[in-house]
DNA sequence: TGTACATCAGTGAACGCGCGTTCACTGATGTAC
DNA sequence: TGTACATCAGTGAACGCGCGTTCACTGATGTAC
C-alpha cells in the first residue's frame, strides 16, 4: 500500500470518528504514523484531501447500488433504500461527503439529472419509466419521482442523524422501509 | 430594551449571517457594540446563549404553526409544510436550531411524541386520527403517518440545503407540495 | 441630606488551545557518467 | 565500479489565526444609615 493510500485510509478513519467539524490533517498524519506535514506530500492542501475522500465514497456507493440484482421495482427500490439506510447509519462521514456536504463533486437538480450525470437517479428514472409503461405506476415525471422516494429516505435518515430516532437499528430501518412502501402505494396505478 | 435582550437578537444575527459553526461569542459581543466579555454577564457561556436562541426558535415555529387556521386536513397540513419549508429557506439557522442540531430541547422519536412533548406532531395526529374516522384516510398508526409526511419534507429541505437544488424559491416552493399531496394520496382512503 | 458601602454591568489583557500552512532542513534512493 | 549529483518523501519548528474563557479591574448606580 503506498503511503498516499495508506493516507487516505487513515483519513477516512480520522473522518468517521471525528466527524467532519474536528476532521484535522494533524490528526490524519498522527494517525498514519507520520507527521502532519507529510500529508503535504501527498495532497494539495485539506480540501484536495477532502475531495479525494468524497470522491473515494461516491464510488463506493455507485458500486453498491451496481450489485444490486432485482428486476422488480419495488424489490430493486427497497433494497437501494436499505443501502442508503445502512450507509448513513454505518458510515455517517462518507454518507455525508456524498449526500449533505457541498463538494463540488456533487449532482444539482435538475439539470445533472436530466443529464444523467447521477447513476442511480438515471437508473431509478428508467425502472421507473418501465413500470409506468406496464401500468404498475401513475403517469407523472420519473425524476421528479425518483426525488420524492430520495427525499423521503433522505429525510428519516438526516432526522437519525439529528438524534430524533430512539431506536434500535433493525427497527429504524424497517420504519424506513416501511414508510417507503406507504409512499409508493400513492404512486401505483 | 434590555441589554440581554439586545445580545440575543445579535446572536441571531450572527447565527443567520455566519452559520453555527462560525458562530463566535467575539463576534456576537461586536455585533452588539460591546466586548465579547459582556455576553458572560447574561449567559454562562456560549453552549447556554445557544440553548436560549433554540428554545426562542422552537417558540417561533410553534407560534407559526399554531396561527394556521384551516380544518380540512390536506389543506391544513399543505399550509404547515409550506410554513416549515419557508422557515428553513428564509432562516436556515433558527431552522436547525430546531430541526437538525442536537441542542437537548429536541423530541425524540417515539416517546417524546407519544407523550405529546411535540405541539406540532400531536396536532398531526389529532387531524390524522380524524381523517381516518371520517374514513378519508387509511387505517395506520398516526405517528408513523405524521413522521412520514414530517421526514418527506425535511429530506427536500435538507437537500436543498446541501445545494442539490438549483431552482428559484417558488419553484421549489411548488415542488415540495407536489410530493407531499402526491404522498397524501397514498394515504388516501 | 450626606456619606459610606454594596452591587453589578461591562472592560481589556491575557492564557491556553488547536488549527492550516510555510519554511528550511535531512537523509535515503535513484541516476548519469 | 565508483562518484557526483538530482530527486523527493518526510521532518520539526515556527507563524499567525480565531476561539472560549479567566481574571482583576473600573465605574456607575442603588441602598442603608
Amino acid at each position: 500500500m503506498s503511503t498516499r493510500e495508506h493516507l487516505i485510509k487513515c483519513a477516512l478513519q480520522e473522518l468517521e470518528s471525528k466527524g467532519i467539524d474536528n476532521f484535522s490533517l494533524r490528526a490524519v498524519g498522527a494517525n498514519a504514523g507520520l507527521s502532519a506535514m507529510a500529508v503535504y506530500r501527498h495532497f494539495a492542501n485539506r480540501d484536495e484531501l477532502l475531495r479525494v475522500l468524497a470522491e473515494d465514497a461516491f464510488d463506493d456507493w455507485r458500486r453498491r447500488v451496481a450489485s444490486i440484482r432485482e428486476t422488480d421495482l419495488e424489490k430493486w427500490l427497497g433494497k437501494v433504500m436499505r443501502t442508503y439506510v445502512t450507509f448513513a447509519l454505518d458510515e455517517p462521514a462518507r454518507f455525508d461527503a456524498c449526500f449533505v456536504l457541498k463538494t463540488h463533486v456533487e449532482r444539482i437538480y435538475p439539470d445533472d439529472f436530466r443529464a444523467g450525470k447521477s447513476p442511480v437517479i438515471s437508473l431509478s428514472m428508467e425502472r421507473i419509466r418501465e413500470a409506468q409503461q406496464s401500468n404498475q405506476l401513475i403517469a407523472g415525471d420519473p425524476l421528479e419521482m425518483a426525488m420524492l422516494v430520495w427525499a423521503q429516505v433522505h429525510g428519516l435518515v438526516m432526522l437519525h442523524r439529528s438524534g430524533r430516532f430512539s431506536l434500535p437499528r433493525p427497527q429504524f430501518i424497517s420504519l424506513c422501509l416501511r414508510c417507503a412502501s406507504q409512499l409508493l402505494r400513492g404512486l401505483r396505478a
